[in-house]
DNA sequence: ACCTGAACACCGTTCAAGT
DNA sequence: ACCTGAACACCGTTCAAGT
């Protein structure tokens, strides 16, 4: 019997539930959420299925784990310089940037809003209120109603690109939509005006006005 | 054989949408999202799971009907008196207590953002922004927002009511999660303080908050 | 036209057995 | 202590066969 050509690719190192997390990881960025299967994971890992579950409890905790991981470093890397207004900004943009580049994480913030990662987010836009002149009583409600807005974002990014995952073009995906949209018998006269502005939006901006205006609200407490 | 006691209660009228409908939505309250299942609900119909698909193409389809029918309903019996500053927080309430009412219709309503329950929020919101006076230019991203910030309440609602589906309390449950927040050893000083407020706090009114912050936001536009 | 229910392909998870 | 992989229970969906 010849030596198999992945014999030497196999058992490089031993598994561990890192190695579990960034094979995960991987497969979730290439190929989408729904090809993160523990059969497909274990293949990956040239080990068996019922291996992964000596490092890791259950697909939940792996979940919890990957979406930690990428937004811990997401929030790890955002600016805190010039001044709490601009730190705010910087932690949600942060926050959006890494749900931009993983939006698989999206669906497990929403999903499991008391997970590590979503402390992490929470921390980084609230430590700054106290800076920004909030009052503490007024901080739980200000904190919160930006997180919150951050999980919409979060989910409605990872519906769209469940969505696209088959789809060859952005602006075309969103026209259909738009389409879909407008074609229905029951169509009403705002949703029309905004089913014209869906395709050339752009979501990073759309976003960022979304901050603003939260923060003009959260100012006028202060 | 005697008669089965169940023979007279089925088959009283012929399979349709709207019973299909209609009973996975009492499934649905009355047992969580996990116990939607076709085989369950074929056997609540008296009959085969196949059957079902002649009326629905698939469960993405029985559960954007569901929740449909029930955002449609609540957004139907909004007011709208008051000026478009009442009538946007009435939409909005709305919104939310048809979530309150029916949990499982969040995780839907952020996993599929496109589908007509989305639209009928959106329009409830939008169509006072005119009055409101906010620009033409800058509905989208006002609407959007506000829909945003719904639809990370909704998803927050539903990710509750699963963790809380076999709990007795809510305090309690709330208080376990803010233990656990405490409890872990990169615990840092805002989460710690926002897991103090936590188990006490009332959804409705931290809603209410969000939403009054990014009306005071809008505001500032025109 | 509408319904039946066995069958298919696929999950997450478990566990006796190995090293 | 760690890994293997067959087996289990359970999905959504299909489809030949019935009425």
């Amino acid at each position: 019997m010849p030596t198999s050509p992945q014999r030497s690719a196999r058992r490089k190192d031993a598994l561990s539930k890192e190695r579990i997390v960034a094979t995960a990881i991987e497969i979730l960025d290439a190929e989408g959420e729904a090809a993160l299967t523990f059969r497909a994971l274990s293949t990956r890992l040239a080990t068996g299925a019922g291996a992964i579950y000596w490092h890791v409890a259950n697909k939940d905790e792996l979940l919890a784990a990957t979406t930690n991981d990428v937004i811990t470093r997401a929030m790890k890397n955002a600016s805190v310089d010039g001044g709490p207004g601009a730190a705010i900004r910087a932690a949600a943009l942060a926050a959006f940037d890494a749900i931009d580049a993983h939006p698989w994480a999206g669906t497990q913030l929403v999903r499991e809003p008391w997970q590590p990662a979503i402390r992490h987010i929470l921390e980084a836009v609230g430590t700054h209120l106290d800076g920004l002149g909030v009052p503490k009583h007024a901080q739980f409600n200000a904190s919160t109603t930006l997180l919150t807005y951050i999980l919409g974002t979060a989910g409605q990014y990872a519906a769209g690109m469940r969505f696209m995952h088959q789809q060859t073009d952005r602006v075309e995906a969103l026209t259909s939509v738009a389409q879909g949209w407008s074609d229905d018998g029951d169509v009403t006269p705002f949703v029309r005006e905004m089913a014209a502005q869906l395709p050339e939006h752009d979501d990073r901006e759309q976003f960022i006005a979304g901050v603003e205006m939260i923060l003009t609200g959260i100012a006028a407490i202060s």
